[in-house]
DNA sequence: GCATAGAATGACGTATACATTAAAAAATAC
DNA sequence: GTATTTTTTAATGTATACGTCATTCTATGC
């Protein structure tokens, strides 16, 4: 009986702890965001609350607190009457948006250089560097870019300074459908791995200074690649 | 009868001294901010959204929106069934916005500088550094704090980044408990009015690496001493 | 035709109802 | 007395109801 319960019990907390627990306005908030993020909601359409309500198969209330949290995160703009907004990024906007990353990539990286690494972290940002340089000799660009995703990821957390990375995610989940439609227009980024590794070394070494200098000419010369490629193609709006 | 209950429960909603109609959510985010900065909600509390919502003569339904909205902003916690928590600042906590906005002034400072200022910008500008100016003669740290508050505000929006002024905003509605705290531990700020001076004088001069100099110095000046008179006076969390 | 007023529509903001479920309390076993 | 189970409580998450009002449509006057 007693055994009986006891398992019972467990098999429930397992699943909580599998995060089926899940609210309809956390399973809003993420399925409008992959959506965005993706331009299977694309830039510039506008949804009534019913819609995306009717969508996700859920009543207006945890869509409303799911479009909040995505205003709050600069994703969408909620027009009242007139729609929720997918907000799209025009030339402005992704110079505003790199300004600030470069800045706070650049803080990340001479934080990072400041701490003493630990031997994991220092295994996790190799692989990721390799797992790059396989992309780009098999010339996998999707496999790149996620990669890439993740070295930056990585840097700005190692930089210990939570709030950073939560700034830095945010900031890179508004650039992300640029960097999608950009990817295949734009060279091999041959300088790009080149440059993470050597950001990484000055890291390794704690050279601060150097790590921020790196990655602040790195990550401006890709904003001016990407803004470049987006106006030749006519991409005024993303 | 009915009729006549309703219209009296409409007479409710409310209006601004401008007679402009706001929401309650936006009702709610404002005054709970604004209790949450001024600390007449205390940092560390927690608050059931049922006593939120009396308290302002609401639903919780406009509470809830408005938790969603200041969690986004770093000011509170929503801990399901553990209550509204005030999110309060530990040393590390400081730590981390203060590099931060240190960061993000300095790309402001940076970026104002690159700028031509309008004449009613650089009037502004000057305007509130007399003011800091006098209010330091008079021994008015209320008044300085006041000015001190909105000489910044006014050089993130030289910068022309308007997604920069508003995570700065963000952040500094974070520290500001901190800073009011300090106010009266601190030491007259007659060196802060120096710097900025001297940032002004290097953005109108147009040197922004100058004015980046000085405003990072200033901002990591005073961070130290905030930090510092929190710790002495046993304040382990604001 | 054009402009304006009035009516109709329907999206939103808010209150409320209610099921769920975590936390607290009570009861039970050890 | 402590640990475990059961019961109770009540805070939350979500759906729903509904009044209001911005927008659109229609009708009327010119």
């Amino acid at each position: 009986m007693t055994l009986h319960k006891t398992s019972d019990m467990i098999s429930k907390t397992v699943e909580t702890e599998t995060g089926k627990n899940i609210s309809q306005t956390q399973r809003a908030t993420a399925i409008l965001r992959e959506m965005i993020m993706n331009n299977r909601l694309p830039a510039g359409s506008s949804h009534l609350e019913s819609e995306l309500a009717e969508m996700l198969d859920m009543s207006r209330t945890p869509v409303r607190e799911a479009t909040l949290v995505l205003e709050a995160q600069g994703l969408v703009e909620v027009r009242p009457r007139r729609g929720i907004r997918i907000l799209p990024l025009a030339a402005q906007d992704m110079a505003e948006i790199y300004q600030i990353l470069t800045e706070l990539e650049g803080l990340a990286a001479e934080s990072a250089a400041r701490r003493d690494l630990a031997p994991d972290e220092i295994y996790a940002v190799e692989t990721v560097l390799e797992e790059m340089e396989t992309a780009l000799e098999s010339d996998d660009r999707e496999a790149w870019a996620s990669a890439d995703e993740r070295f930056h990821d990585l840097l700005v957390n190692l930089s210990g300074n939570r709030r950073l990375t939560m700034a830095v995610n945010a900031y890179n989940d508004q650039v992300h459908r640029a960097r999608l439609l950009t990817l295949r227009l734009r060279p091999l980024p041959l300088q790009s791995n080149a440059d993470h590794r050597e950001v990484f070394e000055a890291i390794k070494e704690g050279d601060g200074k150097r790590a921020r200098r790196i990655h602040t000419a790195h990550r401006t010369r890709a904003m001016k690649l990407i803004t470049e490629l987006l106006a030749q193609h006519g991409f005024h709006q993303v």
